[in-house]
This record gives C-alpha cells, structure tokens and sequence, in this order.
RNA sequence: GGUGCCUUAGCUCAGUUGGUAGAGCAAUGGACUGAAAAUCCAUGUGUCCCUGGUUCGAUUCCUGGAGGCACCA
C-alpha cells in the first residue's frame, strides 16, 4: 500500500531539512502543508524554503498561489488528493510536511460533505457580530443549531459564525452535517512531530526572527501595505510590521511582538498535536529516529 | 569610609497596623471539521536576600551581615 509520511513540528522546528534528507533517502516529493507558504508575495516572513534548502527535491504548494486567492483546508484537501494520486503513480511514498494541522487533518481525515458558502453570507454574519456583538450571533445560533450551540464555545466568533453559515446556506444543521467520521483514504498514514526541549524550539524560534528580520522582511512587508486586511496577512511576522508602519508600535517592539506570538504559535501547534495519539513524537535531532520509523 | 533608600513570582513592582502574599507583563495548560501563523477559554508558578533576637506566631519590628542605588567625603 502507498504511504503518505507526514513531517510536522512546531515552528522553526526543523521540518524542512528533515524532509528534505527523507525525500532523498526515499528519492519522493514533498507537499508543503503550511496555510501561509502557498503565497508567492509571502517568502521571508513565512521561512518559505530556498531554493538551496530545497536541494533539487520537488516541493509542491511553496509560492504556488497568489495572496488574492485564498487558500482553505477544504480547498487544500480538494488540491491536494488528485496530486497524490498522481504522485502514488511514481512513488510509493510521499511527504507532507508543514505545521498546519487543520490542513493535514484535510489531507489525511477528510473533511464531511458541507454546503457553499456565499461571500455575501459571511460578510452578512461578520457585519452582525459588529453591530450586534456576539450574544445576537449565538442566540440565533441556539434557535438555527440548539445542539452544537450546546459544545460550541459561546465567545469564539469564528466558530458561531461558521456554524451559521453553513445552517444558513442548508437545509441541514451543523451539527447533522458534521458526522465527525474520518474518510477512507486509499493510503496508509505515519504522521511525525519534530520534538525539541521547549527552552530550546524558543531559542531557535527567536534566532530566526532576528534572521528574518536581517534578510529583509520589513520591506516584503512594507510591499504588502496594500494588501494587509485579506486573510492571508493575518499572520504572525506582517501583523506586527503592519503596526508598526501604521506609527502604533515601534519597530523594537514589533520584532519582540513577532517572537512572542511565534512561540505562543508554536504552543498552539503543539497543542493540537498532542490532542490525537496517532502522532509519532520524535527528537528533532534524532534523524535515525526517524528512518527507524519509515522503515518499520 | 559615612549617611539615606532598596532587596517580595521569570521581569517591573504593590502589600501585610505581626497571623507565610497579589497586580501588570511574561509564562503555562486547553478547545478548534473549509478564516487555522486565524479565533477562543482557563491557570499564580514564591526559602517575601541571609543571620540571630523579641513574640504563641516574623516576609513585616529590632541586631548583625551580603548585594544594589543615590548623595557626601
């Protein structure tokens, strides 16, 4: 059976190279599964690979959109599976690396069948929550969707709104839609986290702030002013540059902010690693580490 | 060398008229099925500098010491 490998890790974990050395070793290609490395305008901020990291190994999604297009989970899975099954017709393994757990959960659950959503529907729902507030949203939620109203958390607006959303654009409710069942996939799955001494991912997350910083990103973020309210620049990196071009924050401050969120980022990403046990926790050092794993 | 002030959480500091302590920031834990580098929830972690004394009881008062800051020599 063709196996998917995934190599995650918090940031600045050290996927890169580890994957890049495995897809050597296993002469495969690697699929990016990071929801902010598909952008071509976003290189430094995102530690998007160089060419020379890369060392000739095929990377898919790295700089393959444009900010203007937004890419999703839903959308990455749907990318995604065809190109597998493309790549399983080369290679009986392939890499996905990235710290995107949603998106890998995309590639490797599948997500349940859920309607289209109109622009002008979440616009609708975004306007409401700021004329309303958040009550307004999740009393109409409780009438819409009394049962997921129930285990969603009640101040998260994101969450109420995309359970509105997805009501108001079905016949169906949330909660019927979402079956919670994980897709068949017509691959096996080794899913490995990066593991480092908390003290020292920190160490490294705040040293390659400093380098990014040194090769150049207040002016790849300067180039993005135009653009700083899609989605996509609601990251960590530009957020803080962004204030700080706006006069809010001196640049000190934004770069001290940049490595404060970045770590609060990796606590996150951590997090949600530990929450399923199907992740394989390996020292990211420990290269043999993982080969024993690949070859067992 | 003298005088004064300071020493409490990782940091900056508050406080206890004597009953072993709390803010801000930092930090930590968690949730999360199409915004996810997003969004949201929860949590105080402590030889109160050391040493003796007074006291039922000292982080608090007193003695001595150590370190820091300021001023005077």
């Amino acid at each position: 059976m063709k196996r998917l490998i995934v190599i995650t890790g918090a940031t600045a974990s050290g996927k890169t190279s580890v994957s890049v050395n495995l897809a050597k070793k296993l002469k495969t290609e690697i699929i990016s599964c990071d929801s902010r490395q598909f952008y071509q305008e976003m290189s430094i901020g995102t530690a998007k690979p160089t060419e020379e990291e890369m060392q000739g190994i095929t990377h898919h999604f790295v700089g393959s959109h444009s900010i203007s297009d937004e890419i999703n989970a839903g959308k990455f899975e749907q990318l995604v599976l065809p190109l597998l099954n493309t790549l399983f017709e080369k290679y009986n393994d392939v890499i996905l690396t990235g710290g995107s757990g949603l998106f890998i959960d995309a590639v490797v659950n599948g997500f349940d069948e859920m309607p289209k959503i109109s622009a002008e529907t979440r616009e609708a729902l975004n306007e409401k929550l700021e004329n309303e507030g958040m009550e307004s949203l999740f009393l109409q939620l409780q009438k819409l969707d009394p049962e997921y109203s129930k285990s969603v958390d009640s101040s998260n607006p994101k969450r109420i709104i995309r359970a509105l959303e997805v009501c108001l654009s079905s016949n169906k409710t949330y909660s019927e839609l979402r079956t919670g069942q994980k897709v068949k996939r017509p691959f096996n799955v080794l899913k490995i986290v990066l593991d480092w001494p908390r003290e020292e991912l920190y160490g490294r997350i705040n040293k390659r702030v400093d380098l990014m910083v040194l090769n150049g990103l207040e002016n790849e973020v300067k180039g993005l002013i135009p653009y700083k309210n899609i989605n996509a620049l609601q990251t960590v990196g530009y957020k803080e540059f962004f204030e700080f071009f706006e006069g809010k924050i001196s640049r000190t401050r934004a770069i001290e902010l940049i490595k404060q969120n970045s770590r609060r980022y990796a606590k996150r990403q951590l997090t949600w690693f530990r929450r399923t046990n199907d992740y394989h926790w390996v020292n990211a050092n420990d290269f043999d580490s993982v080969m024993a794993l690949v070859n067992s």
